[in-house]
DNA sequence: AAAAAACATCCGTATTTTCCGCAAATTTAA
DNA sequence: TTAAATTTGCGGAAAATACGGATGTTTTTT
């Protein structure tokens, strides 16, 4: 019985190219490529896949939220995280969503078919010196005002739509800069978006 | 005789899986994939290659300053730019460069090889009406400045790093901000990141 | 080869925004 | 009822941004 796995990426060169790179193994089959996770659903109910590749940065999607997702619905289906870039933010945010294994798209196909095999018997794959623990997860009115921020709204301005006073904007802000362990909203909201907290 | 590809990407995982699928079209043959364009030069006089398709981003290279030395020095070779991001600036960039076509990683890779049958009977094809709308690119200057901005420097900061003067670094940022049409260092950043210009 | 355009570099002044440390009241939830 | 979250305030330092203007270099165009 070979292993069963579902694609999710938007860019279907990529995806197909990786397709026929996992069909080079004799224990693994592809049994379906999708570059919209919403189909996620749809095709997990009708393949029933082992592990999910999906990618991290889709172009209106979040592999990480997906994966979040995907863990609470679908525990059966493990997930691994495809990404281009080598951030430990990222490694970070897949793990936390309950990732099984993390892949770099600069390893070769031989290390994604491992992962994959380890996934598939249940060992998560992660390098764990590169795991920071960012345990401090935001409140509400914290997420709320950090989406206003990679909005571009100055601390004024969020004061307004929230109709709350801007010293309460700015103790917010100072604690989701100490909650990300950021110097800075730039860098906040960096983080954010490379942890899947904002779109 | 087929047409001799060289395939440039510092994915591997990207890279491998799209020699695969080209391998599948029976005039089309992969001489060679490198993951650094620094070994351009080398393979060109080993293989010489009729069309090289090489990725618009890479880690520490650009594919566009890359295209214009291949175009300069080795005009028989002619150059395909491969991009994730379908951006109107890195088609007008590619173009501008001298490739002969741009393909989003979004196609299939029917499309790529139709690409590169064209280039190689030396037709370009461009969306010509995506060429008109050239709303100033970052310079390599604002970039490598947008990028410490990413990574939460100050302007003290980066001014230290490049070695040159706060007023300066004041001046690329503010630059950045007109061109990026955004209201602050944060909103750049977020664009930048959308647009695929940062990691 | 000359002219024009774009780029990178520097400076001053003024204003706005951000961020920190401190303290404390009110609401909400466990 | 503790605990956490949310709220508001003050003062002040640091950083960022906007508004000027100026010079030399590189690149592109003519």
């Amino acid at each position: 019985m070979k292993i069963k796995i579902l694609l999710v990426d938007d860019h279907l060169l990529v995806m197909h190219g990786i397709q026929q790179l996992l069909e080079n193994e004799v224990d693994l089959e592809v049994v379906n490529t999708i570059c919209y996770p919403a189909l996620l659903e749809r095709e997990i109910k009708k393949h029933n896949p082992d592990v999910i590749v999906m990618d991290i940065r889709m172009k209106n999607d979040n592999g990480i939220e997906w994966t979040r997702k995907i863990v609470k619905t679908y525990p059966t289906c493990k997930v691994v995280i495809l990404s281009g870039y080598d951030y430990d933010e990222y490694i970070q945010a897949a793990y936390e969503a309950g990732a099984y294994a993390f892949v770099n798209k600069e390893n070769s196909s031989f290390e994604l078919a491992n992962a994959i095999r380890q996934t598939y018997v249940g060992i998560k794959s992660f390098p764990t010196d590169r795991l920071h623990n960012y345990n401090s997860p935001l409140t509400t009115t914290e997420l709320k005002i950090l989406q206003f921020i990679s909005e571009d709204k100055t601390n004024a301005e969020i004061s307004n739509l929230l109709h709350i006073s801007r010293r309460t904007v700015e103790h917010h802000v100072s604690s989701i800069l100490r909650k990300l362990d950021a110097d800075s909203r730039v860098g906040a909201v960096v983080k954010a978006i490379k942890l899947g907290l904002i779109g």
